[in-house]
DNA sequence: TAGATTGTTAATCGATTAACAATC
DNA sequence: TAGATTGTTAATCGATTAACAATC
């Protein structure tokens, strides 16, 4: 089953503030939203969102609008939010025991099975109440559990080879924190957090602030 | 001084990563590169990077390529890295804490001199050498140290009102790791760092991965 | 010099914005 | 019905790629 046309990763990267601002709105218990005052809050065009929306279907309706929880549901549809996913962390450390932390992930439907880590002061310990497990066991894990996300937050150096076990190993999703463009298959899908990139285009900004 | 051309961002976000390649090259002793091997290693086109570079100025030389060394420094001139910057973070929990002992920090010139938090349980304490500080004290703390960049990695609700104590202390600068759109004055350069929106393009990836 | 590779202009491609007919 | 707002096509804008003269 292909998709009829390939939504661009510009349209993709939209999907989640529309989602939020929406879940917002729900809350607030507000049941209709028009494309503009979509616009106003999130700062993309009226006319960039209706593009965006239909990509994946017609979920206006003239002359109204949209319907937030109607929306909501379906863009969560879209991102595959409902969807359960196992998935594990490499790299016990301070960052990753922040995202083994970080409600996100639930909300995005992972399902935190274990820590990895390679040093013996971390192996056995939990976090919440995941466990720490030495690295070595992370390929049987994987194969065991049917792991399908791999979150790697250990340093650059070992990137890579941790990559290549979740791979090998059978895991089709990472969410990358190191600081490396890791190699993987076409069918594995890398999202990167490269928080240097993110830092130094701070520090650009603010260098050149003052010639606007 | 105005700057001749305002480069654009999808420029700007790929600086970095020239910077981090050609401090790669350089650890490993390389003295010169061409756009077309910098293309393999990035996988940005040759034409694309010197396109790019040349925003900034003509660092090539014709028929040899470009010095590592040199367009290395040029690259981290430009993106600012070589000055200081005196910062803090609001929000010591997990990930807050996990940002304080990111090495990235100092690497951007970027110098932590507080955390600061409301818990009770919190204040007081240090995170390496660097104390946490009750929230009330922000404002005053900000003005008296002329602290230039704030990172907020405090929970959604309290990051816009943190940021508009930042603002009006005189911060010009946010690294912002709430799941919100922070409203700032253009003079305050936000940069954003949604773990949610990046969790949820992955799931999305991965949702649609069979039908491609 | 001949070969290589830049800097830069022109061509192409894709994404955003504008416009408006369809329709609720 | 009249007013509002979508869905969608066309126009514009900007970013990427291709081409090549300049030159080391």
């Amino acid at each position: 089953m292909k998709k009829s046309k390939k939504v661009s990763m510009a349209v993709v990267r939209r999907l989640p503030k529309y989602y939020r601002y929406l879940g917002d709105l729900l809350k607030k218990d507000i049941k209709k939203i028009s494309s503009k005052q979509l616009s106003q809050l999130t700062g993309f065009t009226a006319s960039q969102i209706r593009q965006d929306l239909n990509n994946f279907g017609g979920f206006g309706q003239q002359g109204y609008g949209y319907s937030v929880s109607d929306l909501h549901s379906q863009l969560g549809k879209i991102l595959g939010l409902n969807r359960p996913y196992r998935a594990i962390i490499v790299g016990a450390g301070n960052l990753g025991q922040a995202i083994g932390n970080y409600g996100g992930l639930s909300e995005a439907g992972l399902n935190l099975l274990s820590f990895f880590d390679k040093s013996s002061k971390m192996i056995g310990l939990s976090i919440g109440d995941v466990e720490i497990r030495n690295v070595k066991a992370l390929s049987s894990f994987i194969k065991e559990h049917d792991i399908e996300v791999g979150i790697i937050t250990t340093p650059t150096e070992s990137a890579q080879s941790v990559a290549d076990i979740m791979v090998e190993s059978g895991i089709n999703g990472i969410w990358n924190f190191a600081e490396a463009d890791l190699k993987v298959p076409d069918n594995v899908m890398i999202e990167n957090v490269h928080l240097n990139e993110s830092l130094f285009t701070l520090s650009y900004l603010m260098e050149n602030l003052s010639e606007e």
